[in-house]
DNA sequence: CGCGAAGTTGATCGGACTCAACGCCCGTGG
DNA sequence: CCACGGGCGTTGAGTCCGATCAACTTCGCG
């Protein structure tokens, strides 16, 4: 990842890009861990955090660090990742908008965050936003909600790549993208933005980057998928591709 | 598994097993969701749940049922299953003492859950439980800790079969459960109980049943471990395995 | 135009799967 | 008591999927 992480680096309070949060224009405000705040409690949280842009490539927090932040992602999409002492990159799971990341209770992180795509971000102090959870059962319950889905996320992500042929994995994740970029759990998005190289592709699913192309060329030969630029693939026979993964 | 399921397919009410709960002296007093509960909470849990015992194999939720009921692992290890139409099992991953199961807001159980050990769990009425947490911030609290170590645990999990060779799969499970069963993480205990056959910590794994005896054959040649019995294996060299794994 | 990063494709190799035989343990019944 | 059988585990031989290594293409960019 040749890419700049300059604005991660920087400490948040003079990044440049820092901005007041707006609740009532966020895309997530209704399923995000914030969304059972009353007004108060919000403006509360507005006072708390502050909104951050990232770019493809930066690291949002660091894997070692001491960990004194916590955010929620607004657009966009990240990855942690596990990263060995070779250098071989292991991505944990994907992270989608309204997700919560940043370990509380933790003094450590432990994996790297990094944003895949152009990823907006609110970032709160982690000792405030502990100190507002004894406080607010809302945002406890709505936290609880959250973990509960990430919970579920990892057990789905599990059985999608655990004891699968390659072919299965690949196609499983073309459904799982499509789905999460849909309007709704039943209408998947037929055209997949992956926001990810060959490589993380294959860091994600276990398999390598060759093995990933050749899987994607296979499904493209069948007709079930058609690619469309390195990062962009149209689903044809969305039914086709499901029966690959049962 | 020709295992008995005799005590599951009762109704929980009529169920010989189900007795009166007495958190005084449970186990997970201090690390369940239950945790921290003042003692009048304590005592509306206890009337609310019921304790059951479960026998190996015995099923405890099945997949698809509808999901009214949800418990907390007092003693004992369960594991979570995913089987797919050809009967191909897949361990999700495992539940450990003072693990929560039952998926709270869904309708249905999407796995089996499954008792390798003897069990003994709570079992609560899930609508009650819920009602619950909507009145008790501090079992909200507790349950949200619970939640995101279950996120920490699949992480950590999701690290260990991802990308990796049989031979890590097969060591880094034996060091995973060595800490799971020794007094402190740091503690970890050289006495393993496997509790599970070859076939299911191949599915767990990923890998096949005859993969994994033939590593843990070569992880014994190595010196590494000692086979005590198929279920048991003494750790011989802690750091030897820790090597492995990186 | 040249350069480098990302992606594709081909050839070869090896680790894990598959299929099969065999040993071990334990319960059951003659 | 021993014979039998079945579940589980181990071991071996052959095969195949995916890894590895390497060439080549494509694309973006100075």
């Amino acid at each position: 990842m040749g890419k700049t992480d300059y604005h991660a680096l920087m400490p948040a309070a003079s990044n440049p890009l820092s901005e007041t949060l707006h609740c009532d224009s966020c895309p997530v405000q209704d399923s995000a861990a914030c969304s059972r705040l009353d007004a108060p409690q919000r403006q509360q949280l507005e006072m708390m955090g502050r909104g951050h842009i990232y770019q493809p490539g930066d690291i949002i927090f660091h894997a070692g660090d001491d960990n004194r932040q916590c955010a929620t992602l607004i657009s966009g999409l990240l990855k942690i990742v596990d990263c060995d002492s070779n250098g071989v990159e292991r991505i944990i799971t994907l992270i989608h908008p309204a997700g919560f990341v940043g370990e509380l209770f933790a003094p450590l992180n432990r994996y790297d965050i990094v944003a895949l795509n152009i990823a907006r971000i609110c970032l709160f102090p982690r000792a405030d936003y502990e100190k507002m959870l004894n406080e607010s059962p809302e945002l406890t319950q709505g936290l609880l909600r959250r973990a509960l889905q990430s919970v579920e996320d990892n057990q789905k992500f599990l059985a999608l790549v655990n004891r699968r042929t390659a072919q299965e994995k690949v196609a499983g994740l073309l459904l799982a993208l499509a789905e999460s970029s849909g309007s709704a759990p039943c209408q998947p998005n037929p055209h997949v933005e992956l926001c990810m190289t060959r490589e993380e592709i294959a860091a994600l699913l276990g398999i390598t980057m060759e093995t990933v192309s050749r899987q994607i060329g296979k499904l493209e030969s069948a007709k079930l998928i058609k690619r469309a630029g390195a990062q962009h693939i149209d689903i044809i026979d969305h039914d086709g591709l499901q029966g690959l993964v049962e």
